[in-house]
DNA sequence: ACACTGTGAGAGACCGCTCTCTCAATTGCC
DNA sequence: GGCAATTGAGAGAGCGGTCTCTCACAGTGT
């Protein structure tokens, strides 16, 4: 029977923490006994394992993850590398991530890239460094991340979330944003809008509208905003309703800079009776322009937003707002790692999550006909 | 001149990453030199490390962190343990400590407790295996902690954030909550309130109103909720107010709950003028109670949060609200670990950092007299 | 009685670094 | 010019585990 204290007993000076070595010399067995029995490999008899676990108890043996990664090959560790750790969406993501990982039990190292392509390569590597298992990457970079591949080529299973990186052969979980925004559009032209603004963020070289066509082909590897403004375009175009350029918010992704633009579009002499915001931080800089705008709310102009934060249902009339499923992209994510590192070799899947649309107060009631009378805007097609 | 691509040559399969051997090896050095070289300790002359480097880079080295780790004994690797990292509060921190641990070369692993005392230790015990040189905890048990303390005395640096946990010999950084809820409360008094209400959580064996005094003999070791109840009295009682058990809305930590609590508090007969609201998500929960009473706001009720949100200042009124400095608790949480690493052995200190009272329109306007007539409450105090 | 199999436990080779020791070579100084 | 001091670089011992090999010892079948 072992000491209950033995801690405090012989060994090395406290600072130090008890090994292997000195449970087995406690309990009288070999190193290699004593280590298959507090790692839970190999074969040892009943007895034998029991003592070698009081000892280990009693000297309070905490086992070193580091030497058991060096020693295994593998640390039981996934990254999770997002762009803002801030951002409710990637908060809800990491914890189905860190769920599902601890589930299967692996550690999360968590690294934030603050959209910040520097950053991230940084992070990156860090992750490579401490050598995990797997990770999941919001890339930043959408046309060329050599870091990303890089690390596939190392052999380092990788998932990308949210947003995917052309060329790379990596699994993908995301939502499908143009259909997101083309069936949120979609729907508030079916409650009678027919002039929709909406507000997105700047895209490098693509500021244009007649450019969104472009951007369309290739949407996937875009922002997410800007793929969600493909959609806008594409909702319009389909219901046969114009695009107009002054309806487009177009501004750097801050808050002031999109209720500025926001407020600007309000203010044209025929302003739009709806807009739809393509993500949280633009949904609340454009509720916020058109409750100062004057126009009434939701009657004269409502908006449509996207994410489904809290204080979504606070404000009345309470948001209508396109929910993404950010806990299931984390989760997904998470198991399509796991997948790979149990061996899945499979081509590189990309999974696309349903959005889902939370119709609310705002865009209940059927729009009223427009107050001023309007030029015909194009005969509809058949 | 190296070969540029060297790492398609020799060396090992694709898998399996160059090390410092086969560094050492193509730059025609001894292991230990290219050690020193890449990992910048030592003396190495001037020639020969840009040998190696070259080399390295050729070969597409990366640093094993964990055999760095085991090697060197420490690990340059931060824990952080917070109760819920989706909660801003909690962001903000996390990023203040994360930015400084960088910018000292450490890097941040981070676990979440989901309030639970069972997973807190879990995260704990696991940075423990991953040998972290330090770690924040933001304790979730504030009586007793058994597995701190055994961390502390197993030698390893905690810093404790946003909550102190009694008796523990560990460096602490929080607000002073009674003083933050105290100043808050005075505030609208100054306004001319006289009912004041308050939206705050179950406290576990200190329901009741006369107990919140023996909460505040301990305050720092409660819960923030309740500190700041305590603050809430004091401030009433240094006031010469009543303490009014209608007016404290206990409820369980939960939106609805909430939410319930302080519409029934005005449904009172006589409902109070204004409700602080003692965090995030009670501030979420006044307001809308406060909006859906009927009762005009701010005119007839308004309220006082907690964290200044985002949707604070959409809100129209805007929120007064207390700012508490999240980055800064982190940030500088991180500091005192830092120098606990570096040797810092002075006795565990407790640092209070500064709320700041946010005024916004929310209490902008002086209060009118009460609308109805009312007895008087107790002569003041001179 | 004898080789045959299965099982428990010890030996020892790594894993990829850091760091102390040691030693040869270069430099400085009187 | 001889000797101590400085500097560059190699050898090798850990760090705390995992895991393969090997071996002693029972329990079987013939």
């Amino acid at each position: 029977m072992p000491d209950v204290r033995e801690r405090s007993q012989g060994g090395g000076p406290s600072g130090s923490r008890p090994t292997v070595d000195d449970v087995a010399a406690a309990a009288g067995v070999s190193r290699a006994t004593a280590a298959r029995v507090l790692g839970d490999y190999g074969r040892v008899g009943q007895a034998t394992a029991s003592r070698v676990r009081q000892h280990a108890e009693a000297l309070g043996y905490t086992p070193n993850r580091l030497a058991q990664g060096m020693a295994a090959g593998r640390t039981q560790t996934l990254g999770f590398v997002s762009a803002d750790m801030q951002n409710p969406f990637f908060g809800q993501s990491m914890r189905g991530f860190t769920d599902v990982a601890r589930g299967q039990g692996y550690d999360v190292i968590i690294a934030n890239s603050e959209e910040e392509p520097q950053l991230e390569r940084r992070a990156v590597q860090t992750l490579l460094e401490r050598r995990v298992d797997g990770m999941l990457v919001a890339p930043t970079e959408l046309r060329q991340a050599r870091h990303l591949e890089d690390a596939v080529a190392s052999g380092v299973p990788i998932v990308l979330a949210d947003r995917s990186v052309r060329g790379l052969a990596a699994d993908c979980v995301l939502i499908d944003n143009v259909g997101a925004a083309r069936d949120a559009v979609a729907h508030l032209i079916e409650r009678g809008h027919e002039r929709i603004g909406v507000a997105t963020t700047h895209l490098t070289g693509l500021d244009l509208v007649s450019e969104l066509d472009e951007a369309a082909l290739d949407s996937w590897h875009a922002p997410t905003t800007v793929s969600r403004a493909v959609g806008y375009v594409q909702a319009l175009r389909a219901a046969g309703l114009p695009v107009v350029p002054e309806l487009i918010a177009l501004a750097p992704y801050r808050r002031p800079d999109a209720y500025a633009a926001v407020r600007a579009m309000l203010a044209l002499p025929e302003p739009p009776t709806a807009v739809l915001a393509v993500d949280d931080l633009l949904t609340l800089a454009a509720f916020e322009a058109v409750q100062d705008s004057g126009l009434r709310f939701p009657g004269e102009c409502t908006v449509l937003g996207f994410d489904d934060l809290d204080w979504t249902t606070i404000v009345r009339p309470r948001l209508t707002v396109v929910a993404q499923p950010a806990y299931d992209i984390g989760a997904t994510a998470a198991r399509r790692l796991l997948a790979r590192i149990d061996g899945d070799t499979s081509p590189a899947q990309t999974l696309l999550l349903d959005t889902k649309l939370v119709e609310r107060e705002s865009t209940a009631a059927r729009r009223p006909r427009p107050r001023q009378a309007r030029a015909t805007t194009g005969a509809e097609p058949a």
